[in-house]
RNA sequence: GCGGGUGUAGCUCAGUUGGUUAGAGCGCCGGUUUGUGGUACCGGAGGUCGGGGGUUCAAGUCCCCUUACUCGCCCCA
């Protein structure tokens, strides 16, 4: 015997029901996309691994362990997109003219972790971007459509929460990051390994720990909010104002600091409360700094990426039994009746949608419809060959009429 | 990288304190007198019990190793 190929660990095929949500999910979030005049891109996946420690950030996980990465033919440093955001930053900035860039995307992203539930190596997510200018309406809008999306889902309020922070300009987390090294180093052997060695390398990461004891020392850490500019300070207050203009809920967390490296000022993630340990489904923020990072020029931009199977978990569909009301089988008992059939002919050009089958049981040719749903079957048995009849027959109400098949014309009955 | 759980038929799983030829449901194939549907009944195919080693008269069952999957930690969407 054989041994199967199984898949490659932490991927998986998506298909049936799983793939009718996870198109249903695309197409939502697409349709609502264009309405705000978004035009869709796709990108490579494969990708200068170079991008990616400059925007994301050599220190974090992503690019300092979880990247699929290689040497290609002893040339260049390739990887496969842990993400898409700097991938579009890289288009940006040999692309961008002027006003705004607003593009939409999805595909694919690869992380070397260890997979769990609502977390694969390759999984899929759904990006959005708008590229060139700096205004709180911006940030408000793509927040807007996040919104608009779970609305469209049918993910209920009560199972999802929109936590929002704002992490200042370059110079603010400057300033920040100066004061909270300052009140953690005075704890610094309280804290966790972890959060001791970002204490020189990234100390704003820190926020993001969970672990207990860093947590009781955080309480009394100062705050970004109280170390931002008045300019960043107006700029966040404009954003949660038009939040609140539009009576989208959202909780003020100042500990939330996205774990890339090119964020600055609004940052946000929707939360689910369905899954305590994957609980971030959407999430992004604005990056002033990012394409700078990468190119010689400096536009900003703000966007975010929401994960399609954390959102496939989240939703349900209904048996849309409507897919299709005539799906037609059609059914012959030998293939030989096949052969240059007008019929069949007539369905393919009229597009109907339709299955081909062989049998010599014709208790199986109706079985094998009854199971698969089939509102119609056109049946060729032997008799009928003999007499250049068809058979056409309605599966839901049992009606079955004869016809001869010169004269049969399927527009006529299957309409 | 570190923990916990599970690997028995195509799929979902039983398999009792170790004890003859390893089971069920679903699916598949065939049949229940002639060519008509989710039902019912009958029959059939299909398994190196994840792999390796050990204990024993005897291992799917106990022990060790290994591997895969899975759930958590870390981190993230």
């Amino acid at each position: 015997m054989k041994r199967n190929i199984s898949l490659v660990k932490g991927t998986h095929d998506i298909h049936g029901a799983e793939m009718e949500k996870f198109e249903f999910i695309i197409e939502k979030f697409y349709s609502i996309c264009r309405n705000f005049n978004f035009k869709s891109i796709q990108t490579p996946i494969l990708e200068q691994q170079d991008l990616f420690s400059r925007t994301v950030g050599e220190q974090t996980d992503i690019v300092s362990k979880e990247m699929y990465s290689f040497l290609d033919k002893g040339e260049a440093y390739i990887c496969l997109r842990p993400e898409a955001t700097s991938s579009l930053a890289r288009f940006a900035a040999s692309n961008y003219q002027s006003g705004l860039l607003k593009l939409i995307t999805h595909g694919p992203m690869f992380r070397r972790e260890r997979p769990q539930k609502g977390r694969y190596r390759q999984f899929h997510q759904i990006n959005i971007e708008s590229i060139g200018e700096k205004s709180p309406y911006v940030d408000f809008e793509l927040i807007l459509i996040a919104k608009l999306l779970f609305d469209d889902l049918g993910i209920k309020e009560n199972k999802h929460r929109l936590l929002i922070n704002s992490l200042g300009s370059k110079e603010d987390q400057i300033k920040y990051a100066y004061e909270l090294k300052k009140y953690l180093t005075e704890f610094k052997i309280q804290l966790s390994e972890i959060s001791q060695s970002r204490l020189d390398k990234n100390p704003l990461r820190i926020l993001d720990s969970k672990d207990p004891k860093d947590s009781e020392i955080l309480v009394n850490a100062p705050k970004i909010s109280e170390h931002l500019s008045e300019e960043s300070k107006n700029y966040f207050n404009q954003v949660k104002k038009l939040l609140n203009d539009n009576k989208i809920k959202f909780f003020e967390d100042p500990k939330l600091v996205r774990g890339l490296d090119y964020y600055s000022h609004t940052a946000f993630e929707f939360q689910t409360n369905e899954d305590k340990r994957q609980n971030a489904i959407l999430a992004g923020g604005r990056y002033d700094n990012l394409i700078s990072m990468i190119s010689s020029r400096d536009i900003p931009g703000v966007g975010w990426a929401a994960g399609i199977e954390r959102l496939m978990d989240l939703i349900s569909l209904k048996d849309e039994k409507s897919e299709s009301d005539k799906k037609i089988l059609f059914a012959v008992q030998d293939e030989s009746y096949l052969n240059n059939n007008r019929i069949l002919k007539q369905i393919y050009s009229l597009r109907y949608n339709h299955e081909v089958r062989v049998s010599k049981n014709i208790k199986k040719l109706f079985s094998y419809a009854d199971k698969n749903n089939f509102s119609f079957i056109l049946l060729i048995g032997e008799e009928e060959f003999k007499n250049k009849k068809i058979i056409l027959k309605d599966l839901k109400n049992k009606n079955q009429k004869s016809f001869e098949i010169s004269k049969f014309e399927l527009k006529n009955e299957i309409r």
